[in-house]
DNA sequence: TTAAGTGCAAAATCTTTGCAAATGT
DNA sequence: ACATTTGCAAAGATTTTGCACTTAA
């Protein structure tokens, strides 16, 4: 089922805008994460980059898209699985993080269990492989 | 083996200094990871803050510190294991990173294996568990 | 002595806030 | 018409850079 995205904005509470069609549009290209900088220089003049960080975490919000955080501290996002809803994100995969390309993947790999002491109440687990993505290791 | 501050700056190749004697000092007390915001803080006019800055990306590209990006983009740093070495860094052990006082604790769960697809080539994997620490949850 | 380390000022980023004008429903 | 969304300006916060002074070896 191909949802439009006319469908996906209305279907989590937020107005059809012209700027949010290009955001959305942005993120159907991509097969990777994308941080607010990647998105403003790939958006450049589009629209303002205020507009933007505000488009990125309403839509963060209201579960389109899910965040993570890379090795270098920037935040990127990347759309979400059905899994998700508005205000509680379930990351089900693993990440990577390439060194040279900065780039973030979404793996197919499914998180292992991980083994947490008593006490300490895990929410959410982010599984981090940092290295050389497929890309940068064919050059 | 308790090695001495001086012994362990030797050994990376720096030299012994006021400031990182008192950067090593505040590791030996820490039971989590330390943030240069959170160092700051808890040496308040005793450095400059460049030089806080400056002593933790030495420490850590010597293999005296690692690194521990949390989920709010922070750069956390915590002692090193005996298996890092300069320039390389493996982290065996799983982060908790806790969403209320926000601390990072270094857990004794060992990673378990992660399966990476083809092609990439995984140099590091960061595993951080969040949610509520054993502290803030009998709150 | 002299290379490494430090402090201060300033720049560069990245992100948030306030508010008036524009836009979707 | 009216609440949302947007753009601009400005403020905050964090981290880096340049350079002259100081210090460890």
């Amino acid at each position: 089922m191909a949802t439009t995205p006319d469908e996906v904005l209305k279907t989590h509470g937020l107005r059809s805008t012209r700027n949010r069609h290009v955001v959305l549009e942005e993120f159907s290209h991509a097969d990777f994460a994308l941080s607010q900088p990647e998105l403003e220089k790939r958006l450049k003049g589009e629209m303002d980059r205020v507009t933007l960080y505000r488009i990125l975490s309403s839509f963060e919000e209201k579960g389109i898209l899910h965040s993570i955080v890379d090795q270098f501290g920037t935040t990127n996002y990347a759309s979400c699985s059905s899994s998700c809803r508005a205000g509680h994100h379930k990351d089900q995969h693993i990440h990577f993080n390439c060194l040279n390309c900065r780039k973030i993947y979404c793996l197919p790999s499914n998180n292992p269990p991980v083994d947490i002491p008593a006490g300490f109440n895990a929410e959410n687990i982010s599984i981090i492989a940092i290295g050389l993505c497929k890309a940068c290791n064919s050059n």
